[in-house]
DNA sequence: CGGCCTGATGTGACCGGTAACATAGACCGA
DNA sequence: TCGGTCTATGTTACCGGTCACATCAGGCCG
């Protein structure tokens, strides 16, 4: 039971095929009877056009393809999401790569696979650099109106859409250093992602300026999850003298922890100030809810998106990169405390100690 | 700078364009020497094939088509995952439309731009009705492998795969019962889906087996979301007899509960007892850590992929709908106690004054 | 040594649309 | 009345692959 064709409809209304084809596009130029004839042919036959013959003949495939880190995540979920809806709004389609962790080699698989649907553009949100020499992808940059997100790879006249994560870490730690602590300890994220290090230099250029005994306390992940910011912060209570504060670098690095703190009795704020970065829909809903930096995930897939789409065409590509960077507003909630007196002359005396011994 | 084709790379390999074709895919009966000129026009021409010609030609598009409920819902997001990793084990491609709310028309729009794209195969994971009665989806299931994913809508030929959502409610409210609630009160997502009426029933169910004063309170909301489980919350404390136990339905509308009764002084387990439904990862680190049924989300999704892409072919299609159904075991945690002694009395008490109402 | 088989390669049609151009009336003004 | 313009429709080629079949050169066998 083979579907109709355009000349089956032709023949059934006793037409050209061009004509139908005509009726089918909304042109006008056909007499209301004859598309009548048409349109009920149409139904008849239970006729569906075929997208793949129509890309072939007029070379327009309408579909944006995206390559992602896995969805799983929350950040690369929703900006999927707003890149779908951004893609769709303008009549187009995006079809989605989801590298799953572990399977990287994948990237290629899939960036070949959307070149052979003949994409009319690229969205490329993988973090990791393993992308950045390959020929496939730099071939297609020049050919293709090309957006990058979240992340450092280099490729000329390709834009980048990105979260300014420096200034995010940068504000997150300022904010800790105005509740009093001296003492913050930063949970990473992978240090192979831009965002991570960004986010760490920020924490690091908040504690240069604030100097005054303030110094680095860096627990590095190797991924975003709950598990590795439960086992970070058990590393970090295990340290001779202890944080009064902690930036972690997700919500989930964050909640991770403060779960490990419950568990040794350490409680958020009065013990220990939190501060998160993502602001995941749980976030708020936790006891205490957590302030964190919120990341607009979603404007960043809708940007790249129409960035993608409203490329000028052709020989007119700029060979410039532009970079776009959205601000993730901090959200105070209920996780960060003014430091108690008593951690206070802790730091304070910490800081006589460590400025004796240099 | 257009794309190379097939027959540019045949001119410069200097042979037919059927032998490129043969060599692309790594057809035997090709000289060594052959091939390699070929491989070399291929790569100097940075030749990529054309996915949309071999799909007209060959009428095979390896794709696979799934229309989906917003993948916002952790639910459908690992269910798109599992979908996907299926397909593309199998060397499909999977194309999602993710219907937003408030956009439900989307869902003939995406079905059709899917029929278009010749999808060989469909999943249709749409709990809600509306697409039921639709010739559009009836007319693709004859032709096509399809297959229902947590919905009720009646395909002929279609496969159905779900969660077993009854015996999930049922275990859940037998849980509580188990620990000696009676009182015990639920919290439903929206009940024009399936799998909210049959958690419903199994609710229902374990009460109406319980007998012995036990006494359905049912708290329906409009979304599965944390803002719902919390106003859900708030009208059941304001309710004359407070229940002592809450099944809800989803671990968010759980998790928004609970930032409700945190609010009022009520405390998890000791005052209520606190039951969830998916597992979310989260649900882990929470203070409690909540007691709820795991859903395989994932597996269902890989299940319907895989039961699409073995669906026989042509005239061997089967007529009658199987139904998968997948257990949501238990995962106890720390949401759930005995009930106090004093609630005990007061559910006793309750019984005795109902018993003599009748 | 001719016939036949086999392996390597070439030829032309075809998949189902679109694009460009052709054609045939109808209408219209000079 | 006639050429020109406009509208409705038809004709043909083409997009870039695959498919079925044709061709051709060796090798083997009787």
């Amino acid at each position: 039971m083979n579907r109709a064709t355009i000349r089956d409809v032709a023949r059934k209304a006793k037409v050209s095929h061009q004509t139908v084809s005509r009726v089918i596009n909304g042109h006008d130029s056909v007499t209301p009877e004859t598309r009548e004839r048409v349109t009920r042919a149409i139904r008849e036959l239970e006729y569906v056009p075929s997208a793949v013959a129509r890309s072939l003949s007029s070379s327009r495939t309408h579909t944006l393809g995206m390559v992602t880190t896995d969805v799983s995540d929350h950040f690369f979920a929703e900006a999927v999401a707003g890149a779908e809806a951004a893609a769709r709004k303008r009549g187009y389609f995006l079809i989605i790569g989801s590298i799953e962790p572990g399977a990287e080699d994948d990237e290629r698989t899939y960036l070949r696979l959307m070149l052979e649907r003949r994409v009319e553009g690229l969205i490329i949100a993988v973090p990791r650099l393993r992308l950045a020499d390959d020929d496939l992808l730099a071939g297609a940059a020049t050919r293709l109106p090309t957006v990058v997100v979240a992340s450092d790879i280099e490729l000329p006249g390709a834009d980048h859409v990105d979260i300014d994560n420096r200034k995010g870490g940068f504000e997150a730690t300022e904010h800790l250093l105005a509740h009093g602590h001296r003492r913050i300890a930063t949970i990473t994220g992978p240090l192979d992602w831009p965002s991570a290090r960004a986010r760490l230099d920020g924490y690091r250029d908040a504690l240069r300026r604030a100097g005054d005994g303030t110094e680095p306390l860096v627990e590095p992940c190797l991924d975003w999850g709950l598990e590795s910011g439960l086992r970070a912060a058990e590393r970090l209570l295990a340290t001779a003298r202890r944080p009064t504060a902690i930036f972690a670098q997700s919500d989930l690095l964050a909640l991770g922890a403060m779960s490990a703190l419950r568990a040794h009795g350490v409680r958020v704020p009065e013990d220990m100030s939190m501060i998160g970065f993502d602001d995941i829909p749980v976030a708020q809903v936790f006891d205490p809810p957590l302030t964190t930096l919120r990341q607009p995930m979603r404007e960043v897939g809708e940007l790249a998106a129409r960035l993608v789409l409203e490329a000028p065409e052709g020989a007119r590509r700029r060979r410039t990169t532009r970079h776009h960077v959205l601000r993730a507003p901090l959200v105070v909630r209920g996780s960060v405390a003014r430091i108690r007196e008593e951690s206070d002359q802790h730091a304070a005396k910490a800081a006589v100690k460590r400025a004796t011994r240099l």
